[in-house]
DNA sequence: ACGCTAGCAGAATGCTCATTCTGTTTGTCG
DNA sequence: CGACAAACAGAATGAGCATTCTGCTAGCGT
């Protein structure tokens, strides 16, 4: 076949990304094997790396997809025209964590410690999801507090970095709690 | 030789143990070879097996020594006899961390999520350390804020989960901010 | 002081796994 | 509709690594 539609290739990027994710979820970053992608995707080792050069480009990739992910949820929340207070914000956030994407988001942690590609990933997405809470947060204490535009913004950092701190928490936590089970039907 | 005394015996775990943490605080659990725990310690193969079963059993004390030295802080704090009000606390505890115990202890993190034996050391740990916190907040709303004692308890646990939860994202920033320096000397 | 055996060094082994290579197939463009 | 090259499958390759094996050495009990 010549060179496939961009809208297919990306498709079967993600198609990969996923099983990858798939994958990283239940074994580890680094104790699941190609060969375990491969079962996963039900493609073949030829045709994984003509869309990923090796597999730390594919494990970036299942990083940024998991984060992304994460952030999309936030936003969505964020977007919200009558914004909630802080504490119903997090336990919102805290409702729509998926434990599989838990782990792998855990494990990226783990992996950023050493791993500068991931680690630049992990901060930027972090940096993005907290920026969205200061959003989020400014926009309800202007709307329902009735603060200042001004002065909201300058007060609503320190309760977005707290926010985050929990919601991360408790992503560790959730990661923890669900081991390796969970037979999808 | 013949069997050595026991205090010599732990002596060398003990070595192995540390050079252990050193190589996986700059490589991560599996990047770190055995051959880099080699080097770094100064002793061989051999004597590795002699002290540890295999690798997993070299991580999982590694798992401990590094979560037991920030539970070991955290107990310090926690025993005074003048106890820190909430803030003041995280506070401290967050001075007390030291970069490469970060960077291990989150990649523990990362380990747990996939492998029983290092989830349950983290949970085990992360569980003392929290009741910990809730003595110390117990005494601080005893002494300070002059509550009852049975109704100072049952609010401890709240902040308690609070201080933990802080504690541990901070523990990721500085596992994030420090990436791979630290020319010892 | 001495010998026995545990501790230790370092080479050898064998396996796992990422990556590459060789054909084969198939989607797209002219 | 046909042909060309990209996409794909699956076997082959080779490096890296955990673990084991073979002796040698030295500390401890006597």
């Amino acid at each position: 076949m010549p060179r496939l539609t961009d809208a297919r290739k990306e498709l079967r990027r993600a198609q990969i990304a996923e099983a990858a994710v798939r994958c990283f979820g239940r074994n580890g970053l680094e104790r699941t094997s190609i060969a375990d992608i491969i079962a996963e995707s039900g493609l073949s080792a030829g045709s994984i790396y003509a869309h990923y050069r090796n597999k730390a480009d594919l494990v970036q990739a299942a990083a940024r997809e998991v984060l992304a992910e994460r952030a999309k949820v936030l936003g969505e929340h964020a977007a919200s025209d009558t914004p909630p207070d802080p504490d119903e914000l997090l336990a919102r956030l805290i409702a729509a964590i998926d434990p599989a994407e838990a782990r792998v988001g855990v494990q990226t942690w783990g992996e950023a410690t050493t791993n500068p590609a991931i680690r630049d990933i992990v901060v930027d997405m972090t940096n993005r999801m907290r920026a969205m809470l200061h959003d989020c947060v400014t926009a309800w204490l202007v709307k329902v507090e009735h603060r200042e535009p001004a002065e909201a913004r300058e007060s609503a950092t320190p309760i977005a970095h707290r926010v985050m701190a929990l919601y991360q928490a408790e992503l560790l936590y959730t990661a923890l709690r669900s081991p390796t089970e969970e037979t999808t039907s």
